[in-house]
DNA sequence: CTGAAAGCGCTTACAG
DNA sequence: CTGAAAGCGCTTACAG
């Protein structure tokens, strides 16, 4: 037989306060004298009560113009990619570091962004962010409207207002053609998502520029879906024409570990004798030592310090203007560029 | 300027009718005249009206002993492990298909899941899972009083009352020295968690007490903590000695794969020609084909389709008592044996 | 089928 | 510093 929780009523009753005072026991500038403060939170620890954060919710609608839950709103794709999982792990230490709880969402596609976040603002959350996707204009407004905070994580702030935090993309794809080229390269191979990919496109935009200055063109573009398979799939198409790569750029970590057991397993290749390879994000994978995969790093850790301040602070303070911040992103030379290794 | 949010008495007001209407309008069994839901229905789309989800979980609370909420509490350790983050995945997806909204608590040691707990207990989650830990035998009593079903995944119910998924480890620990005992093996080492961790603890009894079949004892015991790099240096301190193993069971993929790395790079050995490797779980990183791991699948996407058809059946009728179920592993076995391949 | 009203457990002006 | 009371946005017996 389930029972009841104990309410602050009940506290207030065995306390001999009334329920108000319980309250402003809990509140943090609640005006109570110290003394009935201790008194009833002993009682209350004694009782087992603790305050209900629904409730809580509920009455802040009165006084304030927004509901405020206490709860912040994830929207996630792909969450068993590697990249993501962490980053996930990362948002949720830094989110509930400052007392906030979330709400996590996973979609499998951009569609379900819209439909993710309308399920999520009925629970009235207080702030969120989407990872690797981004908003409709619709849905942009909806939230400005209702004073939501949004933080793009891995995306352009499509629209004023929107707050943001990614990796400098461009940069990455010329300091990964600029190591290519110093090593002697020419015949230099992009692989990413589609061209009009979003995490790709300016990697690619930066690469292709940067080949450029030094009158080449990239030797061929494989697409994938950041997926280990498709990393994998690239390299059969890459490596089975007469005329292969000396070097290939990929856009992803996870798909560049695809291409280099792909050319191990499947043609029996060594890097970087046979080719070069360098990938994207620094995921844990890449450093593993039969991998050492030389890639561009991605500083998550302060990345989403900085996207769980911007947001926290927005939903503290509403008037606070959007913020967009970019990192540079870090070349992390390991065994897999000719002539490029450390020390 | 954020504007409040539309409430139900608006779309009263706009659709000629009384805010019950509308209430019952969005309740699936309420008794409301089909006509009139239309017509609500019409006016809330254009007015964007949502109900309220916090709302609908106060006034639960009024008829219901249970405030029920729509949320899920899940509580988990190391999610930037590949085999949790795949594990939250599925959790995702399958809570979500059946209309619930998950409020994910990560934490890092078994001692932290009370407190956890007890965050999202004020949320009012109508269930919890927790994964890979246990609760405070005062906690389970607490979610039994409150009538809050509880999902361990991953480990032994400790407590009747409480529902649980987990594989077969005891089975799972033979099959892995069945396997290495019928490829001829004599020395063989077993790689896991502490002895009384509570994952490793009966796979390595099954692992002894088949090995001890066949009158052999485990060649040597190294512990980890799941982590690639506990499982290099694992590696490390068995491959370093004159005496070496000739082959070995790892009580998880992530550590095994920690070894064949650590086995390649540090001490250029060959795998299975130098020794014979088995993990356990089957993580995605184990079928890539420069590894070829060996391993003990755990067929995750049926756990946890069953660990959440427990739960929400629970959810739904609290009176249904609690279930636990085992699901076998099974062997996968690729190329780490030695003579035992695929094919 | 429909509406008026009570009440869920809090927070917070308001009055003292 | 303290208490009585209103109100947040719903759901659902209750009466018609």
């Amino acid at each position: 037989m389930p029972k009841r929780s104990i309410t602050s009523y009940h506290v207030a009753t065995a306390a001999g306060v009334s329920q108000s005072a319980v309250s402003r026991a809990f509140s943090p500038g609640g005006s109570i004298a110290e003394k009935t403060r201790k008194h009833i939170l002993s009682i209350a620890g004694e009782m087992g009560y603790q305050p209900n954060a629904i409730a809580r919710s509920m009455s802040t609608a009165r006084t304030d113009v927004r509901q405020k839950s206490g709860m912040v709103g994830v929207i996630v794709t792909r969450l068993q990619d590697p990249f993501f999982a962490n980053t996930i792990a990362h948002f949720s230490r830094d989110l509930q570091a400052k007392g906030w709880q979330m709400l996590l969402f996973s979609v499998d596609t951009q569609n379900e962004v819209d439909d993710a976040l309308n399920s999520l603002m009925q629970f009235k959350i207080d702030g969120v962010i989407v990872l690797s996707a981004i908003l409709s204009e619709h849905m942009a407004q909806v939230c400005k409207a209702q004073g939501i905070p949004v933080m793009l994580y891995n995306r352009d702030p499509q629209d004023e207002g929107i707050c943001s935090v990614q990796i400098e993309n461009f940069e990455g794809g010329q300091i990964a053609a600029e190591v290519l080229l110093e090593a002697g390269h020419e015949q230099i191979a992009f692989v990413g998502g589609g061209p009009s990919d979003p995490t790709t496109i300016e990697r690619e935009r930066g690469f292709v520029e940067r080949l450029g200055e030094s009158g080449l063109k990239p030797f061929r573009r494989e697409t994938g879906d950041y997926t280990f398979d498709s990393g994998r799939e690239a390299a059969l198409r890459l490596f089975s024409r007469r005329e292969r790569p000396d070097s290939v750029f990929c856009a992803s970590d996870v798909m560049a570990l695809g291409i280099l057991h792909s050319a191990r397993h499947d043609f029996s290749l060594e890097i970087p004798e046979d080719f070069s390879l360098i990938g994207f994000d620094d995921i844990s994978s890449a450093a593993w030592p039969d991998h050492l995969l030389t890639t561009i790093r991605q500083p998550i850790r302060r990345m989403i310090g900085e996207a769980v301040d911007i947001l926290t602070e927005r939903m503290d303070d509403p008037e606070l203007p959007p913020k967009s911040t970019r990192f540079p992103g870090a070349l992390i030379l390991r065994n897999t560029v000719r002539g490029m290794g450390p020390k």
